[in-house]
DNA sequence: TGCCTCTATCGATACTTGTCAATATAGACT
DNA sequence: AGTCTATATTGACAAGTATCGATAGAGGCA
């Protein structure tokens, strides 16, 4: 599949949205993150995940809440896992979802706000 | 076209992405503002206003440092624009794009960076 | 071994969107 | 009026993507 790069939250988020033009290469890898959290699905995923207790939930817990199905919340968490924003840890059969500390402070920054 | 509503930067950014689980409005309407800053070309636009003399650029300033046609460069304004991002000017013949003060920092306070 | 549950991947489909060429609109200047 | 320039809109097409059903893989448990 050519994999073309892994374009994650920290590498993305090195420059500052206001101090100087972006570089197209960093307008992209910004881009690929920002395209990360513009979905609803996976905006409330994040949501569901930052408020559940423990700081994490298996893909069970939010199928409900989300109302979608479990492939479609399984293809949002791998795309928010790859951008960086939640983090992947197999116990057992379930598969817990938290979230990267610091990753959504970093996208905050990038947006201008020092 | 039954244009839904406009969704911009100032509803979008009312709650916080952290705090308690993202209501299905509240995550279509911040999606919906994430939408715009997910596209290289549109932070690239976003980020030259923001670096033009006196905050402001004309479409004219823009269409040769990004590389896109006339009308692509024309349509992604009006993006910025409906989503809260950028004000436009005319004076004469010229459209003067402008960043909207604050709009950034709303969205970065929205995700989670109190 | 066999079965059941949880999660991931695959394949297909419908919808969205980024892009351009062509055209329309609007203002300035003769 | 006529023309030129700057910007916006339209129409079309290619590429991307959100979604689902079906299926595959992996781990517990009898």
């Amino acid at each position: 599949m050519t994999e073309i790069e892994i374009t994650d939250v920290t590498a993305a988020c090195a420059t500052s949205l206001v101090g100087e033009p972006l570089s197209e290469a960093a307008a992209a890898e910004l881009a690929h993150t920002m395209k990360a959290l513009a979905d609803p699905a996976r905006l409330r995923l994040l949501s569901i995940v930052a408020a559940s207790g423990g700081g994490e939930a298996c893909v069970c817990d939010l199928t409900g809440p989300v109302g979608l199905s479990q492939p479609t919340v399984s293809h949002h968490l791998k795309v928010l896992t790859e951008a960086g924003f939640l983090s992947r840890t197999k116990r057992g059969t379930w598969a817990y979802y938290a979230l990267v500390p610091g990753a959504l402070d970093r996208v905050s920054r990038a947006l201008g706000a020092a």
